[in-house]
DNA sequence: CAAAAGTAATTGATTAATCAATATCTATCT
DNA sequence: AGATAGATATTGATTAATCAATTACTTTTG
């Protein structure tokens, strides 16, 4: 089997953060509780990521990442799109847990870098629904666009905070 | 006038921690900064809160109590409840914009007791809506409830994050 | 003067980030 | 093959700052 070395050296320290962020959130995340998840020392995470902070966007941009092509796999038919769309947003806790739960926790971080982090991804999933939207010949595409993102995250929300109720589209099932 | 004792005071530190954690969040908000904005030294505070985690569930609370407040002081006819309640809630990031700027940030937080008490908070708002709506006869009441909420949280978001796009109903004023 | 209201000074814990050192490879030369 | 050297990977130890919370003291007021 081949060792890793750098990039994937890299590439498990974003994980663990992944997983360490999403349950912890950022403040009580502790660069060595990510260290340990990574299985490697403490200030070594220092070597591939100049801050905690730098570490973190990256994070969370993997996850938007990650959360925009789950919705670019969706292979629909136009009349299907907001049905199948919807469908792949509420797959994506059980398909992506983590990932979700970070979009949730940036939103509420204060530091100015991650604030437009966090800006910046939701608009590529907001620009991205509405750009498919429109393609399908949706009618009053920005107005559904709109509504899709706001279900969306409030099932996010819902899902994050383990309040079911919120969201209750799943009463019937 | 009336110097300020006692309860008073305790007024004046809920307050000033409503106005600074709106703005910095909770962990970038230190009990000494609090403190300063209310006019008093940083110890003193922790005559009145035993900690700044209590502190800040207090003034949670009473951000949640005004929102509901707000909603509670709409006065409609069943006809328009709807409408009038939706625009009670894009009043609110007018009227209340630290209490909605709190109500975002408590969902980010980890802390298992703010967890309790943000989950209580949008219990306890949703609850209230879908009881108006089921009062005002309005039809599928859960499922516009759930859409309602949803606008709403969206709706905040977008104003905590200063991302105007998000929520796009604005665009045809 | 005694209680109430308030503060200055301090502590103890936490933790991001740095630094200096060591271990582990990889390649080259003999 | 075995010695040698340079690079790359990795760590232990430490630091410097921050901050919630405590303690012990002072001021105000009725």
């Amino acid at each position: 089997m081949v060792r890793s070395k750098g990039q994937d050296r890299k590439e498990e320290i974003l994980e663990a953060g992944l997983e360490v962020f999403a349950e912890r959130g950022y403040y009580n995340t502790t660069t060595a509780l990510i260290a340990e998840k990574a299985g490697i020392s403490q200030p070594y995470v220092f070597r591939f990521f100049t801050t905690k902070e730098e570490l973190f966007i990256a994070v969370l941009n993997r996850a938007f990442d990650r959360i925009l092509q789950a919705f670019k796999n969706v292979e629909s038919s136009p009349e299907q799109l907001d049905n199948d769309m919807t469908k792949a947003y509420e797959e994506l806790s059980v398909q992506y847990p983590n990932e979700i739960a970070l979009q949730v926790i940036g939103i509420g971080i204060t530091e100015e870098t991650i604030r437009t982090a966090t800006k910046e991804g939701l608009s590529r999933i907001r620009a991205y629904v509405l750009e498919e939207f429109k393609a399908a010949g949706i009618p009053d595409a920005e107005k559904n666009a709109t509504t899709f993102i706001a279900m969306g995250m409030m099932c996010n929300i819902s899902y994050f905070l383990d309040l079911p109720e919120l969201f209750a589209f799943n009463k019937n099932k």
